[in-house]
DNA sequence: CAAAAAATATGACATTTATCAGTTCTTGTT
DNA sequence: AACAAGAACTGATAAATGTCATATTTTTTG
């Protein structure tokens, strides 16, 4: 039985509590519940959407393939953020591709749903610009970091960014646990670059791993990697 | 005598051509023209805008300053851009900081105006919201080239971007002159290494240069160059 | 459980880019 | 026109990062 986006705490973190109760009763009828695995694409770089996808569990990538065969992960979307909106909106194909990268449950929307409240519901047009407009920010600073940080700064930056937004489990490892070559990906280097740093990082105590696991060892000491010194 | 924002041509390129009659007149109202000499800074990074700026000609670089002390273009505003809104939109001080690069006429709208609007008018949120859409795809790409390709292969970006967005000179030259500073600021390099390549183009007839001025002689080899090869 | 496949890890080396030090050219000022 | 100040440029060198080859470990699969 599938459950109510009346009744949906995630909606708190997105847009969608602006939207009225028949707007939201509208999504709530309309919108589909999907599982999709670690590894399975949400969709790819170059689709039409005709919806937005609301995660209610587990982490997506959006990536972009550059000419040269590489991906580049420009975010990280986890529970309560909305996938897809950008498209949607402007009315064109995706520019990014979201692969999960541990097992997914999300909601899928239809764009009519979203459309119409666009155009009726100025309320909920504005919260949807004020999240667009945070993301447009966070795109700016990593577009800084790219340019004027080193991979090892951006690599320190990475984990701490990870345990700030996805946490630790009990044994103190990251929660989210990105391959090797996703790490890269986020950072914009060589699957071998990160995987040197990472050896650093371990051997001057910073971190500690296990397998592919990823915990911080010594927070303060990342800090102050990432900001100079 | 100032002229009024119901007659002007500038806005068709940007959200407030979606704005009423009555609105519209409003922002006419309120609004200050301003001229900004070359190098002065319209807002600083941190500032608090009580408004944004509609640009009515001239160039404007929106950059951040880094850690290191270098500055990262993040983009350059032209004819008919509204700059600020994310700001006002999101009720945060700047991110960026804004700084002529040419002589500027531009509008300074209050935010009252803007956010009255906002809240009324869903086709003018909505047009916002598509304009912000767009500028964010942009960052993404501008993300995935800084981070996927060379200085050299930036630089070439670069200076095509410059020819289809500013157009040339009756000699050929670029129309917008940067300095070669505020180029390697585009690309995110040491200054140096960004008039070393300029050299380079020089020396294999890509461009042509006077001064600080630059003229695209081979586009085709530029585009490849971008591309790969 | 063993074999195969995939991911992680390391070394050697090439390439790219930054840094520092200094020279030459431009531009604006008096 | 002479000077000063700031850009633009060049060279030498160091540091960061990418690439390729290969070894080792982990994960998956039959």
């Amino acid at each position: 039985m599938e459950s109510r986006c009346e009744n949906c705490i995630i909606r708190q973190f997105n847009a969608l509590r602006a939207m009225s109760k028949e707007e939201l009763k509208k999504v709530s009828d309309s919108k589909t519940t999907k599982t999709i695995k670690k590894g399975e694409p949400l969709f790819d770089e170059g689709d039409k959407l005709n919806g937005v996808f609301c995660v209610r569990n587990g982490v997506s990538k959006l990536s972009k393939l550059s000419a040269n065969g590489k991906d580049q992960i420009v975010k990280l979307a986890t529970k309560g953020e909305v996938i897809g909106q950008r498209s949607v909106i402007a009315e064109e194909s995706t520019n990014l591709s979201a692969i999960a990268v541990s097992d997914m449950e999300v909601c899928f929307i239809p764009k009519e749903s979203i459309t119409n409240t666009l155009h009726k519901n100025p309320d909920f047009t504005l919260e949807v610009l004020r999240h667009m407009a945070h993301d447009l920010k966070e795109a700016d600073d990593v577009i800084v970091n790219m340019s004027q940080k080193t991979v090892k700064q951006r690599i320190a930056e990475a984990f701490l960014y990870l345990k700030n937004n996805f946490g630790e489990d009990e044994q103190g490892f990251l929660a989210l646990t990105l391959s090797r070559e996703d790490i890269s990906n986020v950072v914009g280097t060589a699957t071998e670059s990160a995987i040197r740093i990472i050896s650093e990082f371990k051997k001057k105590g910073l971190i500690h791993t296990s397998g592919k696991k990823i915990g911080i060892k010594n927070e303060r000491k990342l800090v102050e990697l990432v900001e100079g010194f």
